[in-house]
DNA sequence: AGATGGGTATGATCGATATCATATGAAAAG
DNA sequence: CTTTTCATATGATATCGATCATACCCATCT
């Protein structure tokens, strides 16, 4: 684990008050590291930039049940109110993330109460992210999901494949097989194109 | 609709500050009907308590996409900030719902740091919430979800079926048939038991 | 008592996907 | 320049679950 001096995304600058900017510090680390253990008494916030973080506790049967898997934004918000981590934090990828005092967090939002609305503006776009992606894992084929994935998430029936198919295929809980086997599908039937780094939805319009 | 006076389930009368609670009326749908249509202007933020609320908005190809279902709790927090309705809210079961005003919400909001920190709160567990049921529908086998459900949001091995098996298996994301079977079978391995009106998961335990 | 409806349950079938294997091309590393 | 690695791709196979059908039990209604 190695930190240093905060280079924020845009996206926390414009939520966070700058009071709290120079309370925040960059934090890399490496795949299979631990953020933080279970017991510990949570002291900061984080936000995860690039990589991925799981939450994870033993089950009853001594598997590990994943309660998270973060790619980009917040992880663990909760401990802003609790007392001690329920679950462990690992990096399952080279992972960059940006950790923010829960102190000093807390008593903006007592005291700023347009941060405060800001933060609950954050909050409900993720419940509205997360909800879609719950809608989205209820259908049962891969089909649906990419399709529910590309109305939803996309722009006019783009959707962007930034990171490639793979890691498309994960967010859809699909093996990628499965998917690029869905795509070649689609595009065979002309209701899909791969336009630049994107995948373009055939508009039907009739 | 019918509008009644406000009976709050606890809930919600212990998160929203007196001010708030006779702003609040229940309203009861019928099955099939509109709580609201998109492009109108929000007016007021919708708790569920019982019954089955979906939001959902036509996808290119003419079919409908549920962007939530609710069965329990808010429906389209966001309309806290956003300008008009993006989807229809539908009653796709005889359904009881609060209404609170949004603009009043918004003021008790700025106004009450400490009724801010609440909303967080409960907007921070319904992440928690969420992201279990993400990681749920992520798995593949029917058994797989059934037993995280019951680590995750049952206590100490045991899982209340209240509104029974029926019901687990929407959540679920499976079918009833297949989620009947997939208990049987562990009953008959001796790893989960019906006691009460509870999924007890028989505990390994060494 | 008979009818109706819903949850529970189980059987049979079919299709979709997970999984394993193999191949190719591009980029990164040596 | 060679080697390694990784995303992309496609084939073969086995399995799990969706779906349709049937049946039972229990509550409610008539």
């Amino acid at each position: 684990m190695k930190r240093t001096a905060p280079i924020l995304p845009s996206a926390l600058a414009e939520l966070l008050p700058a009071t709290l900017h120079v309370l925040c510090a960059t934090i890399t680390l490496g795949k299979g590291s631990y953020l933080f253990k279970a017991g510990r008494k949570p002291a900061c916030m984080y936000f995860v930039v690039s990589g991925e973080l799981t939450l994870e506790r033993p089950g009853a049967q001594g598997e590990s049940i994943i309660l998270q898997r973060t790619r980009q934004g917040f992880a663990a918000e909760a401990s802003l109110q609790s007392a001690s981590y329920h679950c462990d934090a690992k990096a399952v990828a080279d992972t960059v993330i940006v950790s923010i005092p829960i102190r000093e967090l807390r008593t903006m939002l007592e005291q700023d109460p347009a941060f405060a609305l800001r933060w609950i503006s954050m909050l409900n776009r993720e419940l509205k992210r997360l909800r879609l992606q719950c809608e989205r894992l209820s259908l049962n084929t891969v089909q649906d999901r990419l399709c529910h994935l590309i109305e939803t998430e996309g722009r006019g029936g783009r959707y962007p494949m930034g990171s490639g198919l793979k890691s498309i295929a994960r967010e859809l809980g699909v093996s990628h097989e499965a998917l690029y086997r869905c795509v070649a599908s689609l595009e065979k039937g002309g209701k899909l194109h791969r336009v630049g780094g994107d995948l373009v939805q055939a508009g039907v319009s009739g």
